[in-house]
DNA sequence: GCACTATTGGAAAGCACTTTCCCAGATTAG
DNA sequence: CTAATCTGGGAAAGTGCTTTCCAATAGTGC
């Protein structure tokens, strides 16, 4: 049997990795090596172990003398805890995962600092991406926030109609999800986890009934992209509470276009450009292209609301103050982004997925005043 | 000398942790536990060492055939890699944190936007906050990205002028930077770290010279906090613009109030409420309050531009559309987030740290329509 | 056929932590 | 005065990965 004898040996080379990393000529003085607990230890003349106890704060009891000169070397070295050691050697980590379509859409904003702001009550980490709706950049994140073993992911915006994209993403989803991570999505509950859903549907019926009772009867939608549901549903919602007044929508009155203030601009233009009468009252299924067709028709020369009425949807804050005034349907975006957080972060639910509906408001403004009986 | 005997150990609590996390009603199946990259090792018969270089995609070679079964084992088990493991084996994450004032806020957003392009081209994560202005607040999360080894930190949004707050940051961003991470700072060059530093003051300067040329004569400032520098640069700016054609600014006319839409609607009451004959041209510090400042006139009943003229800065995207449309100074956004992440990702600078001016560029609109002359 | 080099696989040490298990000393009970 | 219980400190094993060093095989020139 032979003895194992220690051999002396070249300091590890990930110890010299971070200093290498920045070169000499650095303003505010030369690069320390990073300092380890094992440096803290050494200093207060404890054990790594207490150092430990001292620093992650655990149930274990420490000596008050001890606890005090392990902080006077905390204090001195200026150390701080390596937060990925300490995940890999608990196995928990404190990152949670956010997706959006686009940070500079103030829909997505507005939902993402409600819950940015839960996740600073709770001490986590929000690592965010914008995806440009793309569901494939979608699932190539999960799958990021799988190898940074994140607690959980939350997905905002809305799904697509694309099923091979869809499942593609799911898969990838189920898989965070069986290595113990949180999933919930904030749209439309089509991945089997936790979803906040906005009540597209109905807060465009209840919409649409109040335009009729204002007196409009005929009417243009601008609906967004053919394959997203969130639009998708607005108009399904428009067009049946314009049913419930037997006012019947116009399929030829319903312009696709991009989900944009520029989508609004070109789909109001293809509405102008039709040749047909102008209809009371346009319906956009956002308020970021309610207001580009407000643009289009005031290059036209067209007052709102005097010659044609326009509605948007969502209320979103930055816009409340474009002139007319624009009728809406209000979903709280910042309620919505703090529910998902906790759905995300509260107990996981026992059975079957949780979906928590989120009605919207109708809210009456100036672009959409009521019409005197013709 | 006695021989260590191996015992029998139970496993190692962490090996546990995740999967306890998540209870038994796992709707799509149970939760597998982790799977390692011992498990794709021993699935395939290879060694930790081959199966680390198979999927590390270092420079070492590994037989063809190895590679092949370990990918399949990697592939049958949905292996992952654990990334935080890996950034504690080699000292280097991936990880970038960024700072903002409010992601709700336009301006921000879009900073925020093309900076996440940049990280996102570069496979790096991006960690958010937003901390409502608060150095404080900012000093904490420097000291959590510390601790998550970042690579570099982005501090966006002016610095105050409490030196207090300031010093206390600076002191943890030099602890960063000592530990070997890249700060950059877009607003002020305060911290003494790389920045992008939008002209405030030359843009205000060259709004104010554009106005006087448009024949305004007598002007009120909505002037934003007396402590946010981006405010502070942008009055000196245009009261040294106005100066340059002889025009004088009244200290009386300087309304100070909050950086957003409801401090430019009180501030313009406050400048409605003074008694004084109306100013022929208000400049509110930001697009935001300069929207806020158009309602408050638009309820008052006055006319923008007829009865008075109203000028912002920013040239936010999203308030394009406001009516009357705002003359202000346009900041490349998207830009500046993009020239940040560059600056904090790319080569750190030898000697001092480096300053990159972002010119702002003014955009003559209708709520600024020239005055005939009296 | 043999020394001499490339290859390529694997054992083990290393990263920065946490946690278990053990043991010495102090405190309490009988 | 001894046995039983508590306390708190530390050695060592554990987390999941990378990388070094060594050894075994295969390939080359003479």
């Amino acid at each position: 049997m032979t003895e194992a004898v220690p051999v002396e040996r070249r300091r590890h080379p990930a110890a010299a990795a971070r200093p290498a990393a920045r070169p000499a000529g650095q303003p505010t003085g030369a690069v320390t090596p990073q300092v380890t607990l094992q440096d803290v230890a050494d200093r207060a003349g404890v054990s790594l172990t207490t150092a430990s106890r001292v620093v992650s704060e655990g149930p274990r009891k420490v000596g008050q003398q001890l606890i005090e000169r392990v902080n006077l070397a905390v204090a001195e070295l200026g150390y701080t805890a390596n937060l990925q050691a300490r995940a890999v050697a608990t196995g928990q980590s404190s990152t949670i995962g956010v997706v959006v379509h686009d940070i500079a859409d103030p829909y997505f904003a507005s939902i993402a600092a409600g819950l940015i702001e839960v996740a600073y009550a709770r001490q986590l980490l929000v690592c965010l991406s914008s995806t440009s709706a793309d569901e494939f950049r979608e699932r190539e994140y999960v799958a990021l926030m799988r190898a940074q073993r994140a607690r959980a992911v939350i997905l905002i915006g809305s799904r697509s109609a694309d099923v091979t994209s869809r499942e593609s993403l799911r898969s990838e989803v189920d898989a965070f999800r069986r290595s113990g991570g949180r999933v919930v999505t904030v749209g439309q509950d089509l991945l089997g986890v936790d979803t906040i859903m906005p009540q597209n549907a109905a807060g465009a019926d209840a919409l649409g009934r109040a335009l009729v009772t204002q007196g409009h009867r005929s009417f243009a939608v601008l609906a967004g992209p053919r394959g997203l549901l969130t639009a998708r549903d607005r108009l399904a919602g428009f067009r049946a509470g314009l049913q419930s007044w037997s006012v019947r929508l116009d399929p030829a009155a319903v312009i696709y276009g991009e989900f944009t203030r520029d989508g609004g601009y070109e789909a109001m233009s293809t509405v102008l450009a039709s040749g047909k009468p102008l209809p009371d009252c346009v319906f956009a299924v956002a308020d970021v292209m309610a207001v580009g067709a407000l643009a289009r028709l005031r290059a036209a020369g067209l007052s709102v609301p005097a010659d044609i009425a326009v509605a948007g949807f969502d209320d979103i804050v930055t816009l409340r103050d474009v002139y007319p005034p624009l009728t809406t349907v209000r979903l709280p975006l910042a309620k919505m982004g703090e529910m998902a957080a906790s759905l995300a972060l509260g107990e996981a639910a026992a059975g079957r997925h949780r979906v928590m509906p989120v009605p919207g408001e109708v809210v009456l403004r100036e672009s959409t005043n009521p019409r005197p009986p013709a």
